[in-house]
DNA sequence: CACTTGACCTGTCCGC
DNA sequence: TGCGGACAGGTCAAGT
């Protein structure tokens, strides 16, 4: 599901492909796909063109010349897929996880001068993209609420450590989930970053050692980053902006490997429900901190 | 305020 | 083959 690593693949894959591309016209099937008056859509999306495209935690911002943006979040099943004129409709034969466009999961079409199309997917229709001015953006009561990027400089131990302090008597794994304590972290990266600092997903935030913190502020750092570098997951939908799939699923440790060896000590890795979400661990390796270590 | 649970959706898989 | 139900998991509203 697109987490950070995932939406920051699709940033960067739109950055390559429509900067600059002018928008000739837009097609949505229902207001809940986007929720914009048609006199918004003509005087701030229509004729324009995109001039930056930005990440804040799981939401991508598309900044138009017209001082306004598209904002979208992907959810659990969307997808932000450019076509360009040569490949529109025929789709990717080896690494494409998706055929003609538009499908029936297809919420938004976008047309750009260049014969090329965006298409804004989702299949269960919990993302959203709305139009709003750029200005705005910080001021919208979801982007106050999300906290530090992991991938910034200022995102050391000492942030994250106070960041968990108002989340104190949860399990650790609700409290990166959380995405006030940090941004972009979901269920795929929760688990594989709590199998690398060798901490129990259950665990109470407050018996956690200072030293496995830390180790799990440095996971946190690095598997997003490599997961960046293999283009993110793709576990069931997930496709960067030319419809092609990540492959940071193969290089997972815990991630939908239930029955599976632990690829440290060789014990079963088992699957349960922590925070009401699907969650793989191994216990033997992940220890469980539920009060005060000795 | 801190924390948990259910709702929002649709497609897929599993058991009968 | 079809059908009911569980499950997938990001965020918010409503619950304790």
């Amino acid at each position: 599901m697109p987490e950070l690593p995932e939406v920051e693949t699709v940033r960067t894959g739109l950055s390559r492909l429509i900067i600059d591309k002018n928008i000739i016209s837009v097609d949505f099937d229902t207001p809940k796909s986007f929720p914009n008056t048609n006199a918004d859509i003509e005087r701030f999306l229509l004729n324009t063109h995109f001039i930056a495209i930005r990440r804040r935690g799981k939401v991508l911002m598309l900044d138009l010349s017209s001082g306004y943006s598209l904002m979208v979040h992907l959810k659990m099943t969307g997808q932000l897929v450019y076509r360009g004129e040569e490949s529109f409709g025929a789709g990717h034969p080896n690494d494409s996880l998706i055929g003609v466009l538009p499908d029936k999961s297809t919420r938004v079409t976008i047309l750009l001068d260049n014969g090329g199309t965006l298409f804004f997917n989702d299949q269960r229709k919990f993302g959203w993209m709305r139009l709003l001015p750029t200005a705005i953006i910080p001021d919208e009561p979801f982007m106050m609420k999300l906290g530090p990027e992991p991938l910034e400089e200022s995102f050391n131990f000492s942030t994250f450590a106070a960041q968990l302090k108002r989340r104190q008597n949860t399990s650790i794994k609700a409290a990166l989930l959380d995405q006030t304590v940090l941004a972009g972290v979901g269920n795929i990266y929760a688990d594989e970053t709590l199998f690398a600092a060798k901490i129990h997903p259950k665990s109470i935030v407050k018996f956690v050692p200072r030293t496995k913190l830390k180790l799990l502020h440095t996971a946190i750092k690095e598997i997003l980053l490599f997961s960046i570098e293999k283009g993110g997951s793709t576990d069931r939908n997930y496709v960067n902006a030319e419809g092609k799939r990540g492959s940071y699923i193969d290089f997972a440790k815990v991630f939908r490997k239930e029955n599976m060896p632990c690829p440290v000590c060789g014990h079963a890795i088992i699957k349960i429900r922590v925070a009401g979400r699907g969650t793989h661990v191994c216990v033997h390796c992940q220890k469980l901190y539920k009060e005060t270590v000795k």
